[in-house]
DNA sequence: ATTTGTTTGGCAACCGCTTGCCAAAAGTTG
DNA sequence: CAACTTTTGGCAAGCGGTTGCCAAACAAAT
């Protein structure tokens, strides 16, 4: 039979050190509480028979169980990757459990999961999409929410600052002759495409390009690949896209129809994604520190457990960058 | 402040209802024990109050607590995407919540975070490398413990077969003419990479081909780029490596030292990792199911929960197969 | 009608830890 | 040395469920 002695509890440190279990609980948790000497008679009990707390029986009277949920649309897109490593690496950091959850890219499977998990965990740090701003709100009247791919007033949010990538690769398109570019659209209704496209748009008007909005497509290879047609009939050439999965899918699909990567068309992605240097040419991208920010999450969320009102907080700006490679050259005259 | 009324208890639902606690607790978790009336006026009371259990009120007396955890080495080696997401879905399914926990490739922080995790889960995936068989058996003695990377005596495991897969990419590199091939070893201790090579050198050997294993390299794209020297000096015409991360490291520097793949030189990886058809050419890899893999290790996992005896369980054989893409041609002359 | 068997639901102890309250012990102060 | 303050550690009541045991209520069998 597995599991032959049962754990130890506080009550055999007790029995151990002679001292009452309340005492136990407290020199291990409140230190200065206790005598010294006391404390260090409980310690070393504690160490001899090899006592873990049991985090259940702590969570009950407290309600606080160490632990944060990272909910992603999509486990097996790379750009959680990154995110999640940070997050778990800075929960590890401080004795916290990082539960992760997948929605699946439905709001049912969302909705669902997260009824489920809630009781479990003091906070939630949500990349996912399907939710709306309302329903995210309620969600941070039960426990702390952190965001980490859109805002919603009063709900905190750690997001990346597109500016300063985006001003770069413009004016890296701008260096190399490009005057008419064009940026493929994804998700019509996702936070970061429209502020990936205000930037984008600003900066292009500015530095007196135009630039064409190849509108709304599924963020994917296939996305990508789709919108090769309408790239081509917008005579541009130079593209962003509203990220690598598309910039890739777009690239191959230019590739296989004989438009030469970039001699004839410059293509620059966004989020450095794994892979994204696998490509021939190696992809250009606008680089996104999302270990920092998935780590940004977590600290944010500590933060609003101990904070003594609800005020939202924002992760401070995440610096975004232009990571140059191949995909990029100069404008065909 | 957030938070205001309290989650709705037992107690509250005993109270509208005009039962007691343990008829609420009996009715909600053992249909059937309770007449099917009050049962019904129970559920009724308990929608009302819109009541969620506390798992850990209920972990308490129980000692079960409805939690997995999942080592891995590194979060974000994709080869650990499919797997995880393959066990977080059949956890969410059976109400289950996975814990992901990562060991950074370190065996202190392996330990450690093991320690931390182990007294809040009722079982562990690990698909890690850094504990020895003597750590992992002991650990197997606490929790039960399925294995999805190695095998260990005793324990539990749900592991690719890779005979199919490997024999039929043997016989693609034998059809293609192919008479001297190597093997690009990964880590010495990996049983996965030994497992791989005993089949693929079995195989050649079978075929008439003479097959070169080029030893011990770091599993990863620089990995395959320094064996590239040695592939070279092997004279051999196709190469298979112990996985996609060497195979894109290994295409990549022999595509930039003049050799062209696959007319000079083919390869085949393994996994299919995400990103290895972003190559050019697009990688040709031995595919692994490894999403079902996860599930299955989760089932295992679930299944040795209510197993009487403590005898280990392995995954029914999941199969592998090659996936021909453009890096495998016709041996040169 | 009496005996026997089965449902049904209440009582209360317990899971392991935290914490408010209190009294004894020890330390300060004038 | 009395009066007061601080330190220290014990007591016991929860936290929100689960479950063994038991008795009342009901059904079936004789």
């Amino acid at each position: 039979m597995r599991v032959n002695e049962k754990a130890a509890t506080i009550y055999d440190i007790a029995k151990l050190a002679g001292v009452n279990p309340s005492t136990v609980s407290r020199a291990l948790t409140t230190p200065g509480r206790i005598n010294a000497t006391t404390e260090a008679k409980v310690r070393e009990a504690a160490k001899q028979l090899n006592y873990r707390v049991n985090p259940f029986a702590r969570a009950l009277p407290t309600g606080k169980t160490k632990t944060i949920a990272f909910m992603v649309a999509d486990i097996t897109n790379p750009v959680f990757f990154k995110l999640v490593r940070g997050a778990e690496l800075a929960a590890a950091e401080v004795g916290y459990t990082l539960v992760i959850a997948e929605s699946q890219e439905s709001s049912l499977v969302e909705s669902a999961t997260l009824e489920r998990i809630l009781p479990s965990v003091d906070g939630v740090i949500l990349g996912t999409t399907r939710l709306s701003d309302e329903e995210i709100s309620a969600l941070n009247q039960q426990k702390p929410v952190v965001l980490v791919n859109r805002k919603v007033d009063g709900v905190s949010d750690v997001v990346p600052d597109n500016s300063p990538g985006i001003a770069e690769a413009v004016k890296h398109l701008a260096d190399l002759g490009h005057k008419h570019i064009a940026f493929v659209a994804g998700p019509a209704a996702s936070w970061i495409n429209t502020d990936r496209w205000n930037h984008l748009m600003k900066n292009a008007v500015e530095l007196g390009m135009t630039i064409a909005e190849i509108s709304s497509n599924e963020p994917t290879l296939e996305g990508g690949k789709g919108a090769f047609e309408r790239v081509r009939a917008a005579g541009v050439t130079a593209v962003v896209t509203y990220n690598d999965l598309m910039a890739i899918g777009l690239l191959r699909e230019a590739t296989a129809a004989g438009v030469t990567v970039p001699t004839d068309l410059s293509i620059i992605g966004f989020d450095n994604i794994f892979g994204s240097d696998f490509t021939n040419p190696p992809l250009s991208t606008i680089e996104m520190p999302l270990q920092k920010i998935g780590a940004e999450a977590v600290e944010t969320l500590l933060k609003s457990f101990v904070a003594e009102d609800d005020e939202p907080m924002h992760g401070t700006s995440e610096v975004t960058s232009l990571l140059m490679r191949g995909s990029t050259g100069k404008a065909k005259a």
